[in-house]
DNA sequence: CGCATAAACTAGCGGCGTAAGTTTTTGCGC
DNA sequence: GCGCAAAAACTTACGCCGCTAGTTTATGCG
């Protein structure tokens, strides 16, 4: 086959298809000539629409980022704004944690990403918060955020009572995986209302900075 | 070449010299060829000692975590154990970044790391906490540990004002990267901070599940 | 109408993890 | 002291991988 009347390929139908692979068989999976055939078409055709196979993944986690609500800052007080949008951006992780190691790395060049970090930074920097305190709550969000999407800990621990005989407080340790959901939701939760509460503290015998 | 006379390579040797290429030229970098020829040897001679690439970047894993003070919780009360363990951890993550990918999926089965969860959850309980909380405190300063070493915050700015242009609170974005030991380094200790400020209020007014 | 461009193809390079089988040395049981 | 299994290196090779190069053909613009 040449040139096709109707172009097979286009870089939404790529971009689904690495997502859809991402997301069903992890990061491993996704391999040019694996995506290829799953768009009906041989490997190298892709570099038609993408140069190298990062930009491919790097689409996947832009799509991903956009899903996250930043309107949440729009009229509402800072911790409200930055609870709703914690929660958004917890959610749309745990609906997509294959991708999440490549988020990790921080917002790079992706304009979602990059919109994401403004709509954060400026409402705590509207709200009155110094520019390095909003700097760092920023960071901090982020890493409860995608530290608890990354390491599911209840996952991490095996399903097998043995591996704990000689740890007398974890003898229940193997129960976790089964509670994987509630254990990280708890967590999550947990560490959103005690930052938040926090900084609010913080913030209101104005320490700002 | 057959057997030598002295066995070229040790478990140990393997591990150290796959920790030192990791360190310092990242985990891809990291392949059953390159280790080998850094040991003076061919690729596959590693199976004689180890039987898959995971189980030694899962020893090189095990030896990092080994670093870390398990000690500190022997006899100080709970909130000065937990800050001087999360200290300690992150220290030996920051002086191994380029592991912490391996380390954020869990304890799995590795020795130090049960040994670790041990210690913690175990000084949780005896502080007082419910088990779910217990587990909830610990995931939670997993999250932000692992977190903070995943994604240096700043790091993950790119070094080029022109792309901060359309985002008017990030104008200076592009000097994060020059003071990301700072960034991260503050967010970290903040976090720290408000988290066991936090958890110690609920303890004190005796909510401990 | 002619031609550059786009979008598919095929062939192939070097690298990957690892399986299989070979050779030689070591060290233990008789 | 000897025989032989196990250990620890080797070579070869398979089927993946990301990606490059060059080819073919349809499209759409001047």
């Amino acid at each position: 086959m040449a040139r096709p009347r109707q172009a097979l390929l286009t870089r939404e139908r790529i971009v689904e298809a690495a997502a859809t692979l991402i997301d069903a068989e992890g990061l491993d999976a996704l391999s040019m000539r694996r995506l290829a055939t799953e768009l009906g078409v041989q490997g190298p055709s892709l570099y038609n629409h993408f140069a190298t196979k990062a930009e491919i993944v790097d689409a996947v986690a832009e799509a991903v980022v956009a899903q996250v609500d930043i309107d949440v800052f729009a009229d509402c007080d800072w911790r409200e704004g930055l609870r709703l949008w914690a929660k958004s951006y917890h959610a749309v992780l745990t609906a997509h944690p294959n991708i999440v190691p490549v988020l990790a790395t921080g917002p790079g060049r992706r304009p979602h990403g990059l919109a994401m970090a403004e709509a954060v930074y400026g409402a705590l920097i509207d709200a009155g918060w110094s520019r390095s305190r909003a700097t760092h709550i920023g960071a901090l969000m982020r890493y409860l955020i995608t530290g608890s999407a990354l390491g599911s800990f209840a996952l991490g621990f095996d399903n097998d009572p043995e591996l704990y005989d000689r740890y007398p407080h974890l003898h229940r340790a193997h129960e976790l995986p089964a509670h994987r959901a509630a254990v990280d939701e708890g967590a999550f939760e947990l560490g959103l209302d005690v930052l938040i509460a926090g900084l609010s503290d913080h913030y209101d015998q104005g320490v700002r900075r």
